[in-house]
DNA sequence: GAGCGACGTCAAGATCGCGTCAAGAAGCTA
DNA sequence: TAGCTTCTTGACGCGATCTTGACGTCGCTC
């Protein structure tokens, strides 16, 4: 069974979202705050973490990090409007995607789903991944098209799609990939990935205008949907 | 039963890892330091090691090079982030694999089972690479042209075919083929790799000038296509 | 609806990496 | 030691790639 850590100060919410996930199936665990939140994770080793950032005490950012020092288990981050900035926050921190309050129980049930589909797919060791317009193999660093074509990237663009691809629907922030293609040094430069995402896109989306599988989220980052 | 042997100087991950070893029917070892390791892989024998490069007291670069002087057991290194220049320290040292922290445990398990396979499998050796234009023979280490020609390689241009023939369809990285043929030391000297891949093109392809079997990757390195 | 920020697009110049050639050094064999 | 092969090293030109700045578009806010 699938184990779900949910954290939130609010008493109402964290009932609210452990009375949904229950009645799906979940086994779930409940913290109000971030201390509460690592001792259950250390102990219960849950397979998806939802965590507010707004707590009392410790953080969420400070919890996501915390966690992060010792396992890989997939970060949603609920946010209110006001923390807008902390978002990036906590995706640098290595959350995997977030949730705006208020959202429907929809969204966040299928953002759910998506993190164990990723948790399985780390799994297998071929590290093909495949779409319906193209297979990217990790291990031989190739990318062939659906009608086989053997598509060329360039360095940069091969590395900027390995960084999406190794975390499939996850949300990866500007700084994260700025800072693992380019170096630390080339933060700020956020032209580079505009450039590059519309390289890609023209190599390997169906329909370059209307991207499918590499999405801009706005603000935010990038992230790489394999689709079916 | 495999045994593993894990050694980590953080509980957590050391319950942590042993919990889900033993889950998947794995014997395992634990020891919280380089010195409790190596005395139980002395006395036990393990099959697989995973070790942590941050230890108190000695180093996990110097436990691997301790296991090194006495056996050829897989080894897989944990690194956290601030420690890759270490990483290579490691591999150098006699590490066959590394993860970086924070990992999924899938991706751990993953390595686990390739070290396995990787142990059993190395002693039984197709050895015989076919190709529309020549064969290679990696036991007789000699190569034959379509013609049934022997063909001439010197002893460099040997070894370059050989690293590449071994990995089929995988890119191997300038980095690699020099540290492989050349040696740690000459991990620069790209000049070598255009001069002699010029040379193998020559004695080899069918149109040098238009290689189809041993591939430029530009920026990164060289592929081998066994093509059918 | 005007202003603003973020993104996509394009093009041009600078830079990098590759293939090629050749010459000298080093090693091997007779 | 002579004669040969192999390895090392540097230089050059060309094409691919990267960097950079400018501009148009879209969506949001005020």
């Amino acid at each position: 069974m699938t184990r779900v850590l949910v954290v939130d100060d609010e008493p109402q919410i964290l009932r609210g979202l452990k009375t949904n996930l229950v009645a799906r199936g979940y086994d779930v665990d409940t913290a109000p705050d971030g201390e509460a939140a690592l001792d259950l994770a250390a102990r219960h080793h849950p397979d998806v973490v939802i965590v507010d950032l707004g707590l009392p005490g410790i953080d969420g950012v400070e919890v996501i990090r915390g966690l992060r020092t010792w396992t890989a288990v997939p970060i949603i981050v609920l946010s209110a409007r006001e923390q807008e900035s902390e978002k990036v926050d906590a995706l640098d921190a290595g959350a995997d995607d977030y949730v705006t309050k208020p959202f429907g129980m929809g969204e966040l049930l299928a953002r759910v789903r998506a993190s164990e589909r990723r948790e399985v797919s780390s799994d297998d060791e071929e590290a093909v991944v495949r779409t319906s317009a193209f297979t990217v193999d990790l291990v031989a660093k190739k990318v062939v098209s659906a009608d086989d074509m053997a598509v060329r990237l360039t360095p940069t663009e091969w590395h900027l799609v390995e960084v999406l691809v190794r975390h499939p629907g996850k949300l990866v922030s500007q700084r994260q990939l700025l800072q693992e293609v380019w170096g630390p040094r080339y933060e700020e430069e956020t032209n580079y990935l505009r450039v590059y995402m519309a390289q890609i896109r023209r190599k390997l989306e169906p329909e370059p205008s209307h991207p499918r599988y590499f999405i801009t989220e706005p603000g935010m980052g990038y992230r790489f949907e394999p689709g079916d």
